[in-house]
DNA sequence: CAATGGTTTTTGGTATACCAAATTTCGAAA
DNA sequence: TTTCGAAATTTGGTATACCAAAAACCATTG
């Protein structure tokens, strides 16, 4: 097993902070004092701040401290809409392509899931639930739509860990991953699509709620 | 209008390289030695590097000297996949969306891609044909999409490059183009979307008979 | 008091120095 | 001659030093 890099391990840092709120969106990174604070020099830290702006979490400007991340709703409907087609896509060919391995592995996830429904706290769920998208993504057997299927899920990240908040959205979501995983059980492309729909059609609807309860 | 940063200039300067075959699919990436060569800095060169392995072109290995991508195959036939995805999606959207300065964007570089046909060296003309796609996924107004759209013809440079060069292909392409531009001007999804299917199609099949030749 | 211009401070960008891991080289032993 | 291992070298990773541009501060002036 590999350690994760410096920079990876900074980023990770820097990510749950931002996903926590301890970094308000909007707020400047500046690397030096990010750098000391952390006990690292700033070449690592400048590596972990292009990563986080690769995913979507920081914004670069030239000459400038790096910024947090505040999308306005459009740019995240945008990404809600590129995410939809890219696990289409992946279900269409993980309906073809899966082994009994990556079902296997799908079921376990889903089970993780279900029992820390009721315990684990918000973080925790919230990343079994994106690993399971995730092993979808991996069944297809497709490396590169699965690595930009990841991006796209990191860059929704926080949208969708704001609308995690209600129990009864959760409650929604793991019956929508049941449909999924029992559609891809039976390599029925249709009504994989159609779950698809469902969950990331519920996902845009609680991401609206969200940003116009915030609009105060 | 902006100054690409040392950085990007570092990657423009290798991507070229690397598509010319100046460097060579496996060859390693010594920064110590390009940086000097180029008369920078490792600093700029490490961050060069960066850019173009999250465009593909080259693989990182932690601590070791990156290399020169050599994607086999089945790779990049993935990576067609998922751009025949994004290309249709773009399509989908820009045929909503799309305003008549867009269109007028595109009518403006097919022309410029005929009137190059004849005349202008492979690797121009190549580049106004990627520029006619980013502008079709610029025209569908989603950023998300237009950037990942971006990444993938750019994964795929290479490997559309090789393919390019036959007289015969080219011919294909511009009237693929020609009934690009004419179906997203009608607005006609269906028509787009066929469209797009040939011309990747076409790619995909185009892109086997190099490898094939290649396995010499 | 407000506006302006110049000076100081802060901060990102680049170059360089240092370190540790990985590779290579080369000689000793079987 | 071949093989194995230790020393030397190469090379990526990290820390630090330096520079130029941007921002903040402040005094001067209308």
């Amino acid at each position: 097993m590999s350690e994760p890099s410096l920079p990876e391990q900074i980023a990770n840092e820097l990510r749950r902070d931002i996903l926590r709120g301890t970094l308000v969106p909007g707020a400047p990174l500046k690397e030096r004092d990010r750098a000391l604070e952390m006990g690292v020099s700033r070449t690592p830290m400048r590596e972990a701040i292009r990563i986080l702006s690769q995913e979507g979490l920081v914004v670069l400007r030239p000459a400038r401290s790096p910024l947090v991340a505040d999308p306005p709703l459009s740019d995240i409907m945008d990404h809600v809409i590129v995410l939809r087609a890219l696990e289409e896509l992946s279900g269409e060919l993980a309906c073809t392509n899966a082994t009994e391995e990556d079902l296997d592995k799908l079921r376990a996830i889903n089970a993780k899931f279900e029992s820390e429904f009721y315990t684990a706290d918000r973080l925790v769920s919230f990343e079994t639930d994106m690993s399971f998208h995730m092993a979808i993504a991996r069944a297809s057997h497709n490396y590169a739509l699965a690595d930009t299927h990841r991006s796209f899920l990191a860059r929704l990240w926080r949208a969708r860990f704001l609308t995690s908040t209600r129990r009864r959205n959760r409650q929604t979501v793991l019956e929508q991953h049941a449909a999924l995983l029992d559609a891809l059980c039976r390599r029925d492309r249709a009504a994989l699509k159609t779950a698809f729909d469902a969950h990331l059609g519920h996902l845009a609807d609680d991401i609206r709620k969200v940003f116009e309860k915030e609009q105060t």
